[in-house]
DNA sequence: TCTTTATATTGCAATATTACGATATTAGAA
DNA sequence: TTCTAATATCGTAATATTGCAATATAAAGA
């Protein structure tokens, strides 16, 4: 039916894939690599830098800030985006669990 | 328009997006807790372990197993789960290298 | 063979996502 | 104030996702 049966599942769960979800297209990837590429905030000029119209981009950037991933300031009549650390630093613990877990597995069958 | 327009992104950007994309939903996080959770293969109970019925979890199997997250392997009747390491480890790069950068980032401004 | 058990596939309805043109908003500059 | 630049929101079309009943398939046991 399109909805997820988020009720159903903890809040851990529901957080990680919201996270997870986020990340989860490729201009959303471009954007948080840009980020990181320029090493500080990025102030306007990330509609250049993607294959899409400024309110597509504008949308992505929501919903990334929506999620946790990334922060924006004012700065004069432009924003300034960068990483938001709290978000990343929770989907990074659940990888390095996952991480941790495929190191010292036993008895798998596949 | 609902289409991703993945060929204007580049092939790492795409992956990646694909890999979080499928780990995006709390069902699928419940399954990979779920097989971290046994330690081992897991043959069936799956089905028993989430809030959904049979085919939507066959669903979210199939996504987990397209995305490269999860590997299948038969064992008679039923059907043996577990991670795919492989998967996990592309995303896993990903994450610590977003962690890197946020551990010696300077000139930021948010 | 027939039945049972486990899993996959099909088909469909409900909802969500993606994308963008048009338009609104907001802040500085003139 | 008026203009301009930067960003957000609205509205909408196209497509994707979610969920499940019904059904198919495949393997093992009686």
């Amino acid at each position: 039916m399109g909805i997820t049966k988020s009720e159903h599942f903890t809040d851990e769960q529901n957080e990680l894939a919201t996270l997870a979800k986020a990340i989860g297209h490729p201009a959303r990837i471009a954007i948080i690599q840009h980020l990181i590429k320029v090493n500080s905030c990025v102030c306007g000029d990330i509609v250049n830098e993607l294959p899409l119209a400024q309110p597509t981009v504008s949308q992505h950037l929501k919903e990334l800030k929506n999620a946790g991933l990334i922060k924006g300031n004012f700065e004069g009549a432009s924003i300034c985006y960068c990483l938001n650390e709290e978000g990343f630093n929770k989907i990074r613990d659940f990888f390095e669990h996952i991480n941790t877990y495929l190191k010292n597995k036993k008895n798998q069958c596949c």
